[in-house]
Parts: C-alpha cells; sequence; structure tokens
DNA sequence: TTGTACGCGTTATCAT
DNA sequence: ATGATAACGCGTACAA
C-alpha cells in the first residue's frame, strides 16, 4: 500500500545522519566514519531503498554520444540495420542519447581507421562498429578505449581487439545449425554443398563457413563440400561466379550462402532448366529477397540474427559503459533458424490490439500526435 | 558539439511565451490562443525539442503496480517464468516499478477469477495472466478493464475477453513449425505422429495442435496423426497414458509435445527397449530435462518462445497503457527452433568481456556491491 | 568528517 | 488565456 518508495533523505532521516553522508555511503566516495557507514547501510536494508535512475539521470543531465559505424553498399542485412538505427533516433533523443549513424566501405579496415580517428576527435562517449580481422583495427580500437570511448563490436567481431563486449550471434554455432540443416535434409542421400562468402577476412564470415564445415564432416560424411565461391557481398559477382558452375556440373546438392549478395543467388536459382533439381538452399538474414523467396519455395531456411535485438542490446550495453556500471546481463543473441512456417510477418506487427487505455484521453491523444510527427520526420 | 538538448524553458523563450504556455502545448491541455500554439511549435521544430523522459518521470514521481498471475505446479516452463520474473523485480523497482508475482492453479479459471477480485480490491495499476478459454474468465478481464486497470494475456491468449493485448508466440505458426519440422525429418517416409497436450481448454496447447495438423495433413499425406493424448502437464499423467502406447504398438514414428509434463515423455524414451527405434521427438521450451534430452539426442529439436523476452515485452507494455501512451511496437515474439548445436548457453552468459570502462572506478565498485547484494537476497 | 543548498526538466497548482 | 513557482530525488559544489 505504500505509494511512495524510500528516498535518500528517509534513509539519512533513519540512520540520524544529514544527506550528503548517506550519498558517501552509497556512492563510495569514502571519508566516512565507519560506525556511520554501518548505520547507513543499516537503515537502507530496513526502508528497502532503490536508487531511483530516472531522477540520478536528471540530476547528471548528460546527453550520451554514441556513434554506429554502419558499412554501405547493396548489401541489404545493412540496409535494414541502418534502418532500424535510424528509426530509433529520435526515441533515444527522448533518453538523452545522441546516436550518430556513419557509412563505410564494407571490408575495408584502413577507411574504418580513418573514420574512428575523426569521431574520436569529435567527442563521443562510445561506438559500435563491425569488425575486421584486421591488426590496425585492433590497434585503433585499442586507442579509443585508451582515450575513455567504450567499443563494442556489432554483427562481426575483431579478433585480438580489446573492444568492450562483442554483441551478436556465436557464427561458428550459426554454421552449425546450417550444416545440420542442410544434413537433416538430405535425408542419408549424397550430395555436395556449396558455401558462398563475401570475404574470408570477415571474421562472421569465416565462421559461419567453419561452423558449417565442422558439422557437415563430422555428422554428415556422405555430404561432400565444394570449394567456396567468394562474392564480396556484391550480387552480381555472385551471379557471374554461380552461373558455369551450375551450367557445367549437376552434382550440388546444397547452397549455404554465410553473408549478401543473394540477389545474384536467388537470379541463378529461379532461372534453372526445369529438368534440374534445385539444390537445398540455407542462407542468412531476412532481408525482402530472401523473405520472397522463402515464401516462393525457391530456397528452405534463413539463419537470422535478430538485428533489432542486436541494437536494442547494443544501445544498452554503450550506455552501461558510459555509465561505468556493470553491463546489464543481456541474453546472448541467437541465430534462429527460420522456416516458411514462422517467417516473421512483414510489418512488424505487434499483438496488440487497440483498447480504451491507449488513445483515449486528452494526453493520449496528445502523445499520438508527438509520436506521428516524429515518424514523419 | 551541443552538449545540452534544448528544454521547455529554451522553447518558451524562442516563442516569446512563458514556460506553462509551451507546457499546454505540448501537453494538449487546451486553453492556448491559436497564434502561441503555432509559435510554440515552430520553436519547438527549429530547436528540435525533444521531452526528456527522465525528467518527466521524476516529477510525477508515480509508482507503477503490476500483478503476475503465473500457474503453479510441477511445469517446468512456468517455474522459469517465475523465476524470471522474481530476477527482475530489483531492476525493476530502480525504476519505480513495484511487481507482485501471484501463483494460481493451472487451468483453473475460477481460481484465477478470484484471485483478480481480490487484486484489484488492493489497487493494481495493471496485470499480466496466463489466458484460459473461459466465459467466466472474459467476463473478469472486463471488468477489471472497466475499473482501468490494464490487462494483458501473456503465453497463452484468452479469446473473446477484451484485454488490451496480447503477449506471446503465435501458437498456430508454432504448431505448423513444428509440423514442417516433423515432416523434413521423415525423408518422405510414411509415419505416425503422436501429439500431447496439456488441455484442449488452454488455447495455446488446442492451437498448437491444430497448426501441426494443418501443416502435416497438407503438405505430409505420408503422415498419419495418432488420437492425442491429455496429461494436464503432469509427468505422471503422461509417462502412464505414453508407457502402454509404446508397449503395444510400434508404429509411432514421431512425437509432439505441445506443453508441460514432458519428464514423463522423456521417462518413457529413455527406457524404449534397444531394438525399438525412437520416435523423432519435438517439444516445447527449454527447461532443464528438456535442454539435457536435446543434448544427449533423446530428442530432436525444442520450440521456445523466449521467456525473457516476453516479460519484458510485458512490462513495457503495461507501462505505456498505464501511462495512456501508445504501446512501443515491440518486434513479435517469434517461435524459435533449437537444434543440439544452437541450444542457447546454461547460465545465460552474455558476450561481454571485462575491461577498463567497466569495474574500476569508485563508482563502478559501488555499482557492483548493490548489484551483488541485490543478487543475494 | 559532516552538513546545506542548488540545479537538472518536467508536471501540476495557484494566481492573475 | 497566461504566467509564476513548488515539488520530484539525486548529484555535487561548497561550507563548517
Amino acid at each position: 500500500m505504500q505509494s511512495r518508495l524510500p528516498t535518500l533523505s528517509d534513509v539519512a532521516r533513519c540512520a540520524g545522519v544529514s544527506y550528503a553522508t548517506v550519498d558517501r555511503v552509497v556512492n563510495d566516495r569514502g571519508g566516512v566514519a565507519e560506525k556511520s557507514v554501518i548505520r547507513v547501510r543499516k537503515a537502507i536494508d530496513e526502508l528497502g531503498y532503490v536508487r531511483n535512475v530516472a531522477a540520478a539521470n536528471l540530476s547528471q543531465n548528460k546527453t550520451y554520444r554514441f556513434a554506429a559505424i554502419i558499412p554501405t553498399g547493396t548489401n541489404q542485412f545493412f540496409q535494414q540495420l541502418r534502418a532500424i538505427l535510424e528509426a530509433e533516433r529520435i526515441r533515444l533523443l527522448a533518453d538523452r542519447i545522441d546516436l550518430r549513424i556513419e557509412g563505410i566501405a564494407a571490408f575495408d579496415g584502413e577507411a574504418l581507421c580513418e573514420r574512428l580517428d575523426i569521431l574520436s576527435q569529435t567527442g563521443i562517449d562510445g561506438v559500435a562498429l563491425v569488425g575486421t580481422d584486421d591488426d590496425i583495427v585492433a590497434q585503433k580500437i585499442a586507442e579509443l578505449r585508451s582515450a575513455g570511448i567504450a567499443v563494442l563490436t556489432l554483427v562481426s567481431d575483431a579478433p585480438n581487439a580489446p573492444r568492450d563486449a562483442y554483441i551478436g550471434i556465436d557464427n561458428r554455432v550459426a554454421g552449425q545449425t546450417a550444416g545440420r540443416l542442410i544434413g537433416l535434409c538430405h535425408g542419408g542421400a549424397c550430395g555436395r554443398v556449396l558455401p558462398i562468402v563475401g570475404a574470408l577476412s570477415a571474421p562472421d564470415h569465416a565462421e559461419r563457413l567453419e561452423g558449417m564445415r565442422e558439422t557437415v564432416t563430422s555428422l554428415y560424411p556422405d555430404l561432400d563440400i565444394a570449394p567456396v565461391i567468394i562474392g564480396r557481398d556484391e550480387h552480381e559477382i555472385v551471379e557471374n561466379k554461380l552461373r558455369p558452375i551450375f551450367k557445367n556440373s549437376h552434382d550440388i546438392t546444397a547452397v549455404y550462402s554465410v553473408g549478401g549478395g543473394n540477389a545474384g543467388l536467388l537470379r541463378v536459382l529461379r532461372s534453372l532448366p526445369d529438368g534440374q533439381n534445385r539444390p537445398i538452399v540455407v542462407l542468412h538474414d531476412i532481408v525482402p529477397q530472401a523473405r520472397e523467396a522463402l515464401e516462393d519455395g525457391v530456397i528452405d531456411a534463413i539463419i537470422d540474427q535478430r538485428p533489432e535485438v542486436e541494437i536494442a542490446n547494443a544501445l544498452s550495453c554503450l550506455r552501461s559503459i558510459a555509465d561505468r556500471r556493470i553491463p546489464d546481463v543481456t541474453d546472448p543473441i541467437l541465430p534462429t533458424v527460420y522456416f516458411k512456417e514462422n517467417l516473421p510477418p512483414h510489418g512488424r506487427d505487434s499483438f496488440v490490439r487497440p483498447g480504451h487505455a491507449v488513445n483515449r484521453t486528452a494526453s493520449g491523444h496528445a502523445s499520438k500526435s508527438r509520436i506521428l510527427k516524429e515518424i514523419d520526420q
């Protein structure tokens, strides 16, 4: 029935000390007599004091300055990632988080380093980037962290770099899952799996490939793995490398595409002659074309990394680090398998039905108009 | 470079009106001259004003009072759900959310209604409950909402009840996915699928069963569906009903268990004579025994509903409704397929590596000791 | 070592 | 129709 939770003042009164003393105890600032500490701790326990985060944030009145560096180019997944970030901007501003979204050429460690240099000079609290297996990147990350800037790797880790955290799926596990799926779909028959990657310098691509290889070779010895196609996540390159393979040899029974450029793969699949059985196809990330292909039955499964969850976790983590708090323990992001049946709905429908508590009162309308306005911008 | 975002005072100054007038415009309180409204709107646009939610929350100094009603009993999934909620309590208190966790017999609409009556008298802002297909429950939900209490159904919806929202997976889709998996694993061979449910009055169970039936009958006509076992989510009941079936007939090639009581199923599976091939097994929800079974190869796949995500969404949604805001559009929760390979790690490991920004400063230690203390309780 | 007082941006109330 | 101002709880600068 208590409608008001205890405050630091309540604790001070209960402990018979001043507000400032309680603050010193609570925030470990030191310089407090031992017996005062004990009395304060006791009062906190008795009253069940819990720090009010809204008040704490307000009193500091700090605007966090974060940046996200996302590869540009035709890769639809990164376009989607960028769109999710853009859509979050206003919401984040309401929590006093100022997010810059930067573009950068994919698979280019030098360009990434340059951008990081510029960013660190403009003064930011943290940055999220897509990791590369590249010594100069690891070096630059170390520099940033020495300068007190939080660094997160997103989607793909940066091996040997002292980043604060990696936010993304375990890509080896994703590859193993793909291997399991492909194996299952062969139903004991022989076959040959064709892997497609963007670049082997991208740790996520390399790890997915390795995971698939592990599972297939150990659990499905009747399956063979063809030489890897390297497509730089560009659909033209993928298409051009793939066409001759499907034209000249008919032994490919499965395709595992770990990265982007799948528009090229799909064009090839859709143009296969009727007589030629289409291979089992597993690819990554629900982007529009992949979704269509799954709905049309041109491919069999998509492994997704839930970019919305990744971004939410990354922002929460950046904030915790900037606050010098222990990061919230978020659940690890798991590679998620989608078939035609459990493909998520297009428009991010939620299951919320309109009702009396929403959209009715004056303040309800106020919120609505504000929100609509924000979305327009 | 701006380290301070514009405030309502800034807007007032820019618009040449008082603080209170700006507040009236921003919060649609009315009673403002049209020309003032226009000037304020213009100033807001020019300055890029965004409401500071920390300040807003602080000024209201409201503690939300929510309740969650979770079935008791041996069902491990609900035990897990309860544990997740318990673990969130202190965190929630820091955001001034007071969460009560209540227990109730499973599949018992009357008991649920009684509990809801008691709760509504103690004064709460919102409640989350596991829905039942039951007229008196629908009736009671309507009463609560008329009294201004937000009502969410969690895990299982309540058909025809005017709840504010349903937070959970689409259970028909989950069933369809199970059907697809079972079909794939048969590799074109004939077979007979044995479904196990807790109760058909539970909408989630009924829908999963129906979804599986749809996919199997339409896509895999060589598969037959055996009469449904009703086990009330109790492992002894499940075991007792299952033993004779596996003893007397050897034609079951797959089992789909939509609910709880799987300890009984697993005992039966583990004690099958060596000569008898174990069936393909798909079940729901990663609870310890199911995890072990998947690791041991006793079952083939688990369909999970990510209870942590469900709870996070439910709380966020309750808060929005209590605030009379438009609920955040959260991504729909999707049934997630796990094989042995992509089973999430046990201890909720995150990918965070310790580093300089965390656990070092004085305030870092303060946070740490507080958090550890909270966990002990 | 301990205590006081002000600022943060919003909401709500009271006065004009 | 408009304006002034007191909370709200925490962090912190400064005084004792």
